[in-house]
DNA sequence: CTACTTGCAAAGAGTTTGCTAGGCC
DNA sequence: GGCCTAGCAAACTCTTTGCAAGTAG
């Protein structure tokens, strides 16, 4: 399950183009095996126990990266100190991505639920998990044809 | 259904001049078995279980020969980093894969077009292609447990 | 047998890291 | 002071290349 959101984490920073280094996946790990909320301080201490020379600076660039990508949620609790969490793991999403621009795009649909359902009856087949891609084009790329 | 596409690349391969060798074959078998997109170090991971002595740059290499062979297509995800995925189309269908046996049974299903018109909808994205896996356990497996 | 291919090692292009030195409430 | 960013050389990721050994036709 944990290697399930390190592989996802893997994919997202592919896809967008940025590259993964071992310092990425290290803090994303300890972010998920931490579970709750860390502060930069925090998440660069836990680090540094495995990696000691891994830096601050890269501990706050990597922060803003997860973020970026959406992995990860800024929590603020006061306005001096930003505290940050994993990703609720929870609803299954799913992808469009357009093969024109790239972009990938989250989605989730209650008829996702009715697949399975169908499955169920027409195969007996009881799923636990899906992945769904939806390739095409976005609005922006349609438009520019 | 899958042999088809494997002897169209045997035939292409050999009508440019090109040899047919085990490592396209292997690389080419396994886009095809994969479906979706993947890059090239998600290949090469791929194709090494099977072929452990694979090389990196035969994946390169292969993957712009089939490029130019437009058997496969090149997604670019972003500037730097691309994707590939098998061309061709053909009736759509999906996989059901078990978790138990490691069975994969292939299921169609017109639900499929009610997510792609709430898509549509929802966030003006023109689907054209689907790549829909479930996972879970079949009747067999079930009853055992 | 000959020309094309592969695997390896190493180069290249471009990004990311770890420092150190700041900047901002 | 406590928390975060900037600038830059060195290190690294991803891709391509050169070459000797191997293989298809």
């Amino acid at each position: 399950m944990s290697t399930e959101g390190l592989k996802e984490a893997r994919r997202l920073l592919r896809s967008q183009g940025k590259r993964v280094t071992p310092q990425r996946l290290l803090l994303f790990e300890v972010m998920q095996e931490h579970g709750g909320h860390l502060d930069a301080d925090e998440l660069y201490l836990l680090a540094k126990k495995r990696e000691p020379r891994i830096s601050l600076s890269t501990v706050y660039r990597t922060l803003s990266l997860l973020k970026e990508l959406d992995l990860i949620e800024e929590l603020h609790f006061d306005e001096e100190h930003h505290h940050y969490e994993i990703k609720g793991r929870g609803a299954e999403h799913y992808h469009l991505i357009c093969l024109g621009c790239g972009e990938i795009i989250e989605f989730e649909s209650p008829l996702t639920d009715h697949i399975k359902a169908q499955v169920k009856s027409d195969h007996d087949f009881e799923v636990t998990g899906a992945h769904i891609d939806l390739k095409g084009y976005c609005k922006r790329c349609r438009q520019r044809s």
